[in-house]
DNA sequence: CTGTTAGCGCATTCAT
DNA sequence: ATGAATGCGCTAACAG
């Protein structure tokens, strides 16, 4: 184990003090060009790394951001987190990446082994709603650590968010449904306490609303956001009496459990029963029948939340700043919703 | 901003020192019951969180892995980093990821920034293979930095490494395509400097030799791992005087895309030709026409690769350690390989 | 059982 | 332009 090479010891051997070695390592003006050079070549030569960890006690800059998510193996999730990796990355920013698995008190956790490990920033997806959580935000916001939540939000003074317009993309994949001449739309719905969910909902019923169709609460229903929860609810709802002649989902997994499930029915897709998702998650364009999804721009996402906390870190002030940013979702129609000339 | 409150604080407090406060707080024995309540009482009450970063420059001891990948956005890798967040967790250990691109120059720089970051260990997917890479490897380990390969990896002296083995993954998929009936048999292939894609190869060759058919190394082709590459390469398969019978390819993209360009010329799957990839991507089970594939369970391996670490950061010995840890594939059969009743 | 001292590696204020 | 001294927050060796 090759011994670790500090500022001191390329200090002693060129009979200078560790402080001129600092200072000419930082490009100090003060710092003769001479010894700055002498000091630049004898770094590399001993071949001196500086311990970060030194300098995050010294400066209270870690230059480590935490990034927390409900789980990573989510195409969604993966994205934005590349994103924030490869916004972060030029400024030098570490991303330190913890999942939730939904577990609000692995989400506190994971808050404060964060805050202890003095990270610059938490950019955050929750994964829950309740006020224990709020406590940790509290605790956050109080260290002066930026907080940014990103897709699953919650409303709090301070925060910055950035999302995308649930309401929209919902609305918009709801009146494409009905453009193609659904009169009876069906919701998957999930966890309505979330607002991303919520918002899906709402953008839905709106569109049902403007359209002047009855909005019928019995077939909108709660799922879990897996293929099995679609295929059992689906099933369902194909043994009403008044079967839907559409469904959209506020999940992709939902979506092709209700593909599955309807395809087994008999039925025909799109001619019998048009169906769309939400997410845009990689397998609804690889589908032998592609399914018809609001893309999220995870990717963009991830960018824009990073561009968010620098712009955060480089605010002098100690004034609360926050920023509402809003992306724009896609609704991407493909033949799981498209009726061949009607 | 709620003023940092460290030992010094609640020492004062106290009107004892800060020495004892820390052995308290660390339950050292040699501290009196009652002294060590009252810590622990007016530490909670002045709210007292331990800076993780002083710990760390004191000990040496960052509890912060790295860990490299060419990417995030793969179900693969996401599913293995979430299994070595998972397994690590509960050490206390953080996860700090790096994303290469497949580029060198970034991996070099990511293996840097995480020795200066004073990691405890890098668990990493080699992107590629040169010796100026060596080099960087070789700092990690003079600074005795355990250093774990997982699934793409390098041979070297000292550093454990977490496979599957790919050979017998790719010779029991090509076997399987024989004992459909396949004859003459294509492999879509992949960088083979790469070690994993090699022993793809290596396999499928192997399967061939094995059942006494003839090997063709014209039907063997390099592609890029995506959806297009593979119509590209399968479409000149396919317009070949003596087309395949069935395709094995290294990457479930590539095998996707090989399926549709079939479907585009007409063939029909499995009948006339039989398709199997490698990796077991979550879209193969949810294609209408299944897509057979190699399992390569990476939620173990990361949970391997972190046990791995765990166990090498335990040994107290100097000696080099290197365990070789090889995980058995599982050949998924679906519908694009299985005929009915041959 | 507890206090004193020192050091992890760095940057910075105050000198000169 | 450079040196000396100090502190970031913590633990550990040495005293007593």
């Amino acid at each position: 184990m090759s011994k670790k090479i500090t500022i001191y010891d390329i200090a002693k051997e060129l009979n200078i003090t560790a402080a001129t070695v600092s200072r000419a390592l930082n490009n100090n003006p003060k710092i003769s060009k001479v010894t700055r050079q002498l000091v630049a070549d004898t770094a590399a030569k001993m071949n001196y790394k500086q311990n970060k960890l030194a300098l995050a006690l010294k400066s209270g800059k870690s230059y480590n951001v935490g990034v927390i998510v409900p789980r990573l193996d989510s195409n969604f999730f993966a994205s934005v987190i590349r994103g924030i990796e490869e916004e972060l990355h030029p400024y030098g920013y570490h991303v330190i990446i913890c999942q939730t698995r939904d577990d609000k008190n692995l989400e506190i956790e994971n808050i404060d082994a964060l805050l202890n490990a003095q990270v610059d920033g938490i950019l955050m997806s929750i994964s829950n709603v309740s006020t224990e959580q709020n406590e940790s935000f509290e605790r956050i916001l109080k260290k002066n650590v930026p907080l940014i939540f990103f897709d699953r939000k919650a409303n709090i003074d301070g925060v910055s968010t950035v999302t995308i317009n649930d309401f929209q993309g919902a609305y918009e994949a709801t009146k494409h449904l009905i453009a193609q001449g659904c009169k009876r739309i069906a919701h998957l719905s999930n966890n309505r306490l979330i607002e991303i969910f919520r918002d899906r909902y709402l953008g839905y019923k709106q569109a049902i609303l403007d359209s002047g169709l009855e909005f019928d609460e019995s077939i909108v229903i709660e799922a879990i956001s897996n293929v099995e929860d679609g295929r059992k609810i689906t099933k369902s709802l194909l043994e009403l009496d008044n079967p839907p002649d559409a469904i959209f989902s506020s999940s992709d997994f939902t979506a092709l459990g209700a593909i599955q499930e309807i395809k087994a029915h008999g039925l025909k897709i799109p001619e019998d029963i048009c169906v769309a998702g939400f997410a845009n998650e990689p397998f609804t364009k690889f589908m032998e029948l592609a399914i018809t999804s609001v893309d999220q721009s995870p990717l963009e996402m991830g960018k824009m939340t990073a561009k968010v906390f620098i712009e955060q870190i480089n605010k002098k002030e100690i004034v609360k700043i926050e920023k509402k940013v809003v992306l724009n979702p896609k609704l991407i129609i493909r033949e799981s919703s498209l009726k061949k000339q009607h």
